[in-house]
DNA sequence: TGACATACCTCGAGTTTCTAGGTATAATGT
DNA sequence: ACATTATACCTAGAAACTCGAGGTATGTCA
């Protein structure tokens, strides 16, 4: 992880619903896709993204089911419901307000930029 | 806290870093300040910012000294060193990478916006 | 057959923040 | 004079989140 990972805290729940409002996936692949799409940024761990997963099932925002790989393996893939989309865009608003705020702070004070 | 607080997590040094780079200051300043500049994003509370600050100095980032207020109270203020200000720059590159790579993510998949 | 990648899972440790208290002084209202 | 509120500092324990380390199982390749 590139970036100090406590950075990551409350974010994670947004990347994945995001990862997931395109189309279905399994846990495996959302791993390789957010590494891919953040320019390795973000390494997210099995043991964190799992348990996600399932609170989101838990709670509707996503509904797993099994289906069989080309090659025979069985993977859980994850659908977002109309629950989670609503709770994607929720927490799109709180990731826009967070970071415009964080960026107001910093644009207040010091001038060095690396 | 407007946004979902556990987003606030691994700035929480950045931000107070950022208002201690303009000028010296003192906690209870720090929490007003930073909810006037958030426009009352963060409310960044006691419990949280006195024992980054006394980290902070424990690690030689920054300074305190106190000093009588015009009212006559003591306030203790804190300075930022030099060593707090190249951590600062290391922050405020971490948040850069990080807030980049969410929005990369954020674009990929999902259209919506509230 | 052995090694490795894929694919899922859980538990305990570590880190961070918040809640809820505590202490003390100055200003304000009555 | 007295009570209340605002200022200003602090700490301990609970709660939340992520990670490291481990486990299980199947498919691929040499």
């Amino acid at each position: 992880m590139k970036a100090d990972k406590s950075l990551l805290s409350g974010s994670t729940t947004l990347l994945v619903l995001s990862l997931l409002s395109g189309e279905d996936k399994y846990g495996y692949q959302m791993i390789a896709e957010l590494e891919a799409k953040s320019d390795h940024t973000f390494s997210m761990k099995e043991g964190t993204l799992y348990p996600i997963l399932h609170t989101l099932e838990k709670e509707g925002a996503v509904q797993s089911y099994e289906k069989e790989a080309p090659t025979g393996r069985t993977r859980k893939y994850y659908h977002i419901t109309k629950k989670g989309l609503r709770l994607l865009n929720t927490k799109k608003e709180e990731w826009t307000t967070f970071s415009q705020a964080v960026n107001a702070v910093l644009a207040g004070s010091a001038p060095a930029m690396a």
